[in-house]
Parts: C-alpha cells; sequence; structure tokens
DNA sequence: CGCGACTCCTGCCGGC
DNA sequence: TGCCGGCAGGAGTCGC
C-alpha cells in the first residue's frame, strides 16, 4: 500500500490527534509482524506521552521521550485514529490508548510491517544506512548521476533503491519515469546528467502532487479517521496496462523488472 | 560490495 | 458456485 505520499499523509492525518497525548495502554493482539512487537514495549511506553510523530522514508517514528517507537506499513498496513469504543477491523494488531477516548489503531492484513523500539534512531540498523529524503534539497540532479555511475541496475531499480534514495515505490517509480520520458529499463550507468536531472524534478513533482491529492488509494489506503486518496486518478502508467497513454494515445505497456510490474509507454520512453 | 532471487502473509480477482 | 493460480503499494536476507 504505502509509499511516502500514503506514509507522509498517514502521519499529517494524525499527528495533530496524537501528539502531545498520554499512551494509557497498549493492547498488542497480534505480536507477530515482520518481526516480532518487542514484548518489553508495554512496560516502556504506558504512561509516557507522545512528544511528536515524525517521518523518515516510509517509516514513522513516534517521539516518547524515553525512546522512539519506529512504525512501518509494509505493503498493506494502515493507521488511524478512532473513539475507544468503535468497533475493531479484523487486522487491527497494534493499539494505543490515548488519553481522551482515542485509540491509533496499526491494521495490516499481510502483517510485512513492523513496530519497533529503539533509543538511537540514527544507529538503527533499519534507518542508518538511508538516502536522502527525495523532497530534500541534498537529492538533486548531480547526485543521482553520481549514484547512476557504475551502476549494473536499471534505471526503475535504482530509483527504488532506499539506499539511494528513500520513499520512492512501485507506483511512484513507474509514474516519475513516464515523467520524464526515460523507459524503466534503461540502464543507469547510460543515464545522462541532464536525464538525471529531469528525473529527480519528476521523482519530486509526482511525490508532491499525490501528497496535495492525499496519496494514492488502490485497493483499501486510508489515512487519519479513514478518508481515501485520490491520486490513483492522476496515475499515467501505473495499472494502465493496454490501455491509451494519455499524451501520444499508445498502448501502456507492463514488464516485470525485478519481479515487480513496471508501467511504460513504449512511445513516449526512450 | 553489488546484484538478482526469494521470502514473509492475507485478500481479491479472473478463469474455468 | 467453488476452486485455483496469479498478483498486490515493501524490503531484508541469502547466495553468488
Amino acid at each position: 500500500m504505502p509509499e511516502l505520499p500514503e506514509v507522509e499523509i498517514t502521519r499529517l492525518g494524525i499527528a495533530a490527534a496524537v501528539e502531545g497525548r498520554r499512551i494509557e495502554r497498549l493492547e498488542v493482539r497480534e505480536s507477530r509482524l515482520r518481526w516480532p512487537i518487542p514484548r518489553g514495549l508495554k512496560k516502556r511506553l504506558e504512561g509516557q506521552y507522545i512528544l511528536s510523530l515524525k517521518r523518515r522514508g516510509k517509516y514513522l517514528l513516534f517521539d516518547c521521550g524515553t525512546g522512539i517507537l519506529l512504525m512501518h506499513l509494509g505493503m498493506s498496513g494502515s493507521l488511524c485514529y478512532r473513539p475507544r469504543e468503535s468497533p475493531l477491523k479484523k487486522h487491527d494488531h497494534f493499539i494505543m490508548h490515548l488519553q481522551g477516548d482515542i485509540s491509533l489503531r496499526f491494521c495490516d492484513p499481510r502483517r510485512f510491517g513492523c513496530v519497533l523500539w529503539t533509543v538511537d534512531p540514527e544507529q538503527h540498523k533499519l534507518l542508518k544506512d538511508l538516502g536522502p529524503e527525495p523532497l530534500a534539497d541534498e537529492f538533486n540532479g548531480q547526485y543521482l548521476y553520481q549514484q547512476s555511475r557504475k551502476r549494473k541496475v536499471v534505471i526503475k531499480n535504482l530509483i527504488m533503491n532506499s539506499k539511494i534514495v528513500v520513499g520512492v515505490g512501485n507506483i511512484y517509480a513507474s509514474e516519475s519515469l513516464f515523467e520524464s520520458g526515460i523507459r524503466p529499463t534503461r540502464s543507469s550507468a547510460k543515464l545522462t546528467r541532464l536525464q538525471s536531472e529531469t528525473l529527480v524534478q519528476a521523482i519530486k513533482t509526482v511525490l508532491r502532487r499525490s501528497i496535495k491529492a492525499g496519496g494514492t488509494t488502490l485497493r483499501d489506503f486510508s489515512a487519519g479517521q479513514g478518508q481515501p486518496g485520490y491520486f490513483q486518478q492522476q496515475l499515467k502508467v501505473y495499472d494502465r496496462e493496454g490501455l491509451a497513454c494519455v499524451v501520444c494515445g499508445g498502448s501502456i505497456k507492463r514488464k516485470l523488472i525485478g519481479q515487480r510490474s513496471s508501467y511504460y509507454c513504449g512511445q513516449c520512453q526512450k
């Protein structure tokens, strides 16, 4: 489900509602996520306050003063707040009962997400090697050009590599490459300096536009109190195999790259 | 070190 | 209608 825009929309949707609130009780209904939810979490968190909710790539970071609750939504995860007594969903695995009769619920049918604890996020295994944020100035044409030299992978895999840049998943990789006029199968090493610049700008534009639209809701993504996003209406190639290219009218192609579906226009992208 | 394949899991959809 | 194969927004891990 979630790439950077969806995680950011989730954060924006719940930050104001949870920041400054006390965690009255933790409820772990299913601890078998990508990694087990740590056993000591209840003791660590109950009674603490959520000081802030931040994001790094696709990770959410709840600053609880004594440490950071680290959360990833995986492929099918979502996070929303509800009145305490509102009915649970089948895959609501982790619930933070907050001061003021609010419950923050992590729902994740496929259980590829995670809920972890760290006192030193800078050095945490999952965070320490992450590349720059795509919307930051340090992610620019020169940086991507440098990173693409002597790489054997195709360009789509390069921009989906979180050590190169965080937050670009399968949807936005295809969309950004379409916006740039670059085929997903192009070799990274053959990317020109100009193409690097174009691609970086396209990634920024596409991600910003998606955040503005509330993210992409393909199946069941929702944030905050459950409202869907609308960026899927602006998708130009993703999941549009066989449909007409919005620019040239040609047929959108689908090709597997690294076991993931990739969509492009053979006419517009070279 | 870089790279490709595999893996975890549930749900849904299309074809027969 | 029911069953089955394939596919799904991620990314760590393993073997080469």
